[in-house]
DNA sequence: GAGCCTAATACCCGGTGGGTATCAGAGCTT
DNA sequence: AAGCTCTGATACCCACCGGGTATTAGGCTC
């Protein structure tokens, strides 16, 4: 009566995330009826109404907004499970750091190294590792306050830096000693780039639409926005570009984040304690 | 290939904490054979041995006891789904709380004056509040650091106080102006009670052992026992006992813990600042 | 009103989850 | 040592249900 399979969890997603039966159907491989028939036993089982179909298409109401982000983490834990069953059945099991590209490379080797057993270092996009370590594909991300989001996580702090500001040499902002946060904000030439939300949306402003760390670079690189950075991330600064520091942005912590109750969290914290 | 289904991980977690197939059919309500075939195919999915099956049971492998883990996290996941949904239809669906019993009446006044929705309140036993939380069946709790287990939960906290020791009056140590966590340790006719642990077993000791709040007012209301707890906890002190401040203890923060993206979020943060 | 695009309904089929009956092997008992 | 007993595994069957195709039912556009 109250239990539901993860298939239909997924059914649900998919319509969910389509709003659209046949689509929908299509990126699950199976045909429009019984996905159909599936949703409205759902609705049924529930006791709920998911969605409002509409001649074109579907909405989700309150209730189906609430079971697609409660579907999306009961099933993200269900792919954990098996991910860490399987790599707990793997005699010769490395641990897997996530990282996002660009995070330094000092601090990364010096982790590495801490950490006697063999470590598998797994690269995804900026805001990404949340993800992979609630599916389970990785076992300790390397993340950073207060900028991603550590909901859920148990954290050891390994290092606190204050920002930089990245600006082309021949800007007027590169002579200054430093700078504020208004201040760069309001460079109209250089407008701050702006990151999709959770959802895919972006917010709105003048600064172009990026997606991913090299998408960034690129911009950077070709001058035409400005970047706000931690100090150490040299990778950044190539010849034709000055830091400049930014006096009142929040300091940035790196940090390593595992999940709750994970058998890595004495192994990590006494790494993290060893390596600074 | 890699998606299992809530059904499976059911079956597994009754073989994982029966270690009996027979008994954890009996338990499912259905027969052994077709039990045995579902995590035999389990473990053939996952490519790992689960299970090390004996002449009298069977026994959790490494992999077992991680999947016996994860499996639990998911299935709680999976129940929250369907509460959350099902409470998110409900037109006038009141926000659960959850606390245990004996915690201080003023503060959950306050705290359901603060809060101007109408609120159900849901009592539990001792360190029971983290997995209602985690399965749905609240919205929010109200517990204690350090006591307890607050990983994976967004907290704000509303109040921090001392510690008392709670004696018989009769008791030399009842005279005391104060005393030390080393010294209520150490008296040997009023050893500390036992709680148990996650698992269910009890630390080695000489204080008898509990289960629940009642059965350990029992044992200090007979004098059997001593008590160290928050300093508000009047509901303990009855006129034949006194309470003498532990210097050394801890101190205790009442705090409200609410699932890491959970709506009530931004409501229950404003309520505990108008609060306190 | 014709044509379309949507989701829902009707109906059939095959896979599989669950049932009973039975087997197989390792301790006990005597 | 033979047999009993308790365990989980195997064999086999059935019925349910998840999935398929064909079709219907509305509502929009033109």
């Amino acid at each position: 009566m109250d239990d539901l399979e993860t298939r239909e969890l997924r059914y649900f997603v998919a319509v969910a995330e389509e709003l659209h039966f046949g689509r929908a159907a299509e990126r699950l491989g199976i045909a429009q009826p019984p996905l159909s028939r599936a949703i409205t036993q759902l609705e049924r089982r529930l006791g709920v109404r998911l969605l409002d179909r509409d001649r074109r298409g579907a909405a989700l109401t309150d209730a189906g907004r609430v079971l697609l982000r409660e579907a999306r983490t009961a099933l993200d834990a269900v792919s954990a499970a098996v991910r860490r069953t399987r790599r707990a059945g793997d005699p010769e099991r490395p641990l897997v750091l996530v990282t996002k590209a660009g995070a330094s490379h000092e601090l990364l080797r010096a982790l590495l190294d801490a950490l006697a057993d063999p470590v598998e270092v797994l690269l995804c996009e900026v805001g990404e590792q949340a993800h992979r370590l609630r599916d389970g594909q990785a076992d300790v991300a390397l993340m950073h306050r207060p900028f991603d989001d550590l909901a859920g996580f148990d954290t050891a702090d390994l290092h606190t830096e204050s920002q930089v500001a990245i600006v082309p040499a021949a800007h007027p902002l590169a002579a200054r000693e430093s700078v504020t946060l208004a201040e760069v904000s309001a460079v109209p030439d250089l407008p701050i780039a702006r990151w999709p939300r959770l959802d895919g949306t972006y917010p709105d402003g003048p600064g172009p639409e990026v997606r991913t760390q090299s998408q960034l670079a690129q911009l950077v690189a070709l001058g035409r926005t400005l970047l706000v950075i931690p100090a150490s991330s040299r990778a950044w600064q190539w010849p034709e570009h000055v830091a400049v520091p930014v006096v009142d942005a929040p300091e940035v912590t790196t940090l390593l984040a595992w999940p709750p109750g994970s058998p890595v969290a004495s192994l990590v914290r006494s790494a993290a304690k060893l390596s600074f």
